[in-house]
DNA sequence: CCAAAAGTGTTACAGGTACACCCATGG
DNA sequence: CCATGGGTGTACCTGTAACACTTTTGG
């Protein structure tokens, strides 16, 4: 009883006793913050099941030998045309239903990775653009995606809300230098809720390590801002906390 | 360039490009508050690679269609003989680097486990309390464990010291009933940290739904205690946070 | 000059820390 | 009656919320 199944198993000739093997795919929860809305990279599905019917983009190991985490990244820089260093990439949860994919076992590591917005970066073509899609649309509507994407995506969008909180992520969804403004919008956008922004520009800048002073200013209608660049910093000291986190208070 | 990776190749007929099938384990991290210490369940494994080397309870899929969590429940019961209800078992991380098992190809879907430790419950047989090790020992030391379980352990730890912080997963270490010293011992354990009795007392009594009180006292040397139940909240507002959290501030 | 956005000062309050103090039991 | 652990009261401190107010641009 109290012996290591897999030890077990494993004693016998290994041809003896056959260990089921398994597809894995991987799949990413691309977000980013662009015209306002948190919005995810999402890809039309050319067959079946599900054919035409928009899913996170992912795939398969491209062989038995590949790292998942770098397929992860493959695909990342396949969709976003971006260099995977910049890039924030990191493992979500792994979905293993069994009949997730009617055509055969399939197991997905999801990903989730936050790319910069507002100033769309090298790969801005046309048709990239298109792939962009509200993360609210497809949530709240009836909307569906591919085999269990949507509870995937739902998942990231919460993993990326609370990590707003205690992780200076949100800077991920910046450009490389930006306002305690875009900053501040980043926040609003992500949690849908507004911010006081004199108080959200105290706490931030007082947070040592999460944001630097580049010294240059920037004017887009009243008082220039000052540009700020991301700090050493990973999290957050005191956190940042959603308002809603607090009402369940007592 | 913007096609799902995944349709593009199952777009020829399945048989011809081959999707690569790895083996796919699932490895437990089991805690444990035992005897003043934080614990995991290990296990000798009987075969090579690592043969006679202690690892974490795991085994691969039962069979092609066993759901991934499924498995862990049964690896879970396997090891502790305890029902899975009353369990606290939750999806850690997946480990896939190419090279972890030298025999072939396998990731492990890794879950944590709590289970309560103080009165030690239903299969308290004598072998299997041998199987329970401090988790100090075996991250500190040069103690080795199989495979990459030594890096998944300490995942596992730092996990379950953070979802103290603002979970109320700390009474699942605690049995049935317990006081508020039972529950200030776990934090103190699993932080490594001493904690003050009376401002802990309050901070846990004052968060509803937390702790219920069941009428009855329990009297261990000085005052009897109020003994409680686990209460329906499983996130505690405010959180209980480390005081290493807050060194770090500026 | 006025609108708009950036940024500072200030007050009130919530929650945390530290610790003095009282309570209830066993020996 | 004393040691031991349970539990309450309270003063001080840190950080947040709310908002008045000043600064610096564009039109």
């Amino acid at each position: 009883m109290w012996m290591d199944d897999r030890s077990a198993q494993a004693a016998m000739p290994e041809e003896a006793w056959t260990i089921p093997e398994v597809a894995v795919a991987v799949d990413l929860a691309i977000l980013t913050v662009r015209s306002g809305a948190l919005k995810v990279v999402l890809v039309e599905r050319g067959i079946e099941p599900f054919a035409g019917m928009p899913a996170l983009p992912g795939g398969f190991l491209a062989h038995e030998a590949e790292d998942v985490e770098a397929a992860a990244f493959r695909e990342l820089t396949e969709e976003t045309g971006l260099s995977p260093e910049s890039l924030h990439l990191e493992q979500l949860r792994t979905y293993g239903a069994p009949d997730r994919d009617p055509r055969r076992r399939v197991i997905t590591v999801c990903y989730l990775a936050f790319v910069p917005g507002l100033p769309s970066p090298t790969a801005g073509g046309d048709a990239a653009d298109a792939n962009w899609v509200p993360v609210d649309a497809v949530l709240r509507k009836r909307s569906r995606l591919a085999f269990d994407h949507k509870k995937i995506l739902a998942d990231a969008v919460e993993r990326a809300r609370s990590k707003l909180e205690y992780t200076t992520l949100a800077a991920a969804f910046c450009p490389p230098e930006f306002t305690v403004s875009d900053l501040r919008q980043v926040y609003e956008i992500v949690w849908g809720e507004e911010l006081d922004p004199r108080n959200f520009h105290r706490k931030v800048t007082s947070v040592a390590g999460f944001l630097v002073p580049t010294g240059g200013r920037t004017s887009r209608g009243g008082r220039p801002a000052a540009l700020f660049r991301r700090g050493p910093a990973e999290v957050l000291h005191p956190a940042i906390l959603r308002t809603p986190s607090r009402t369940g208070r007592r």
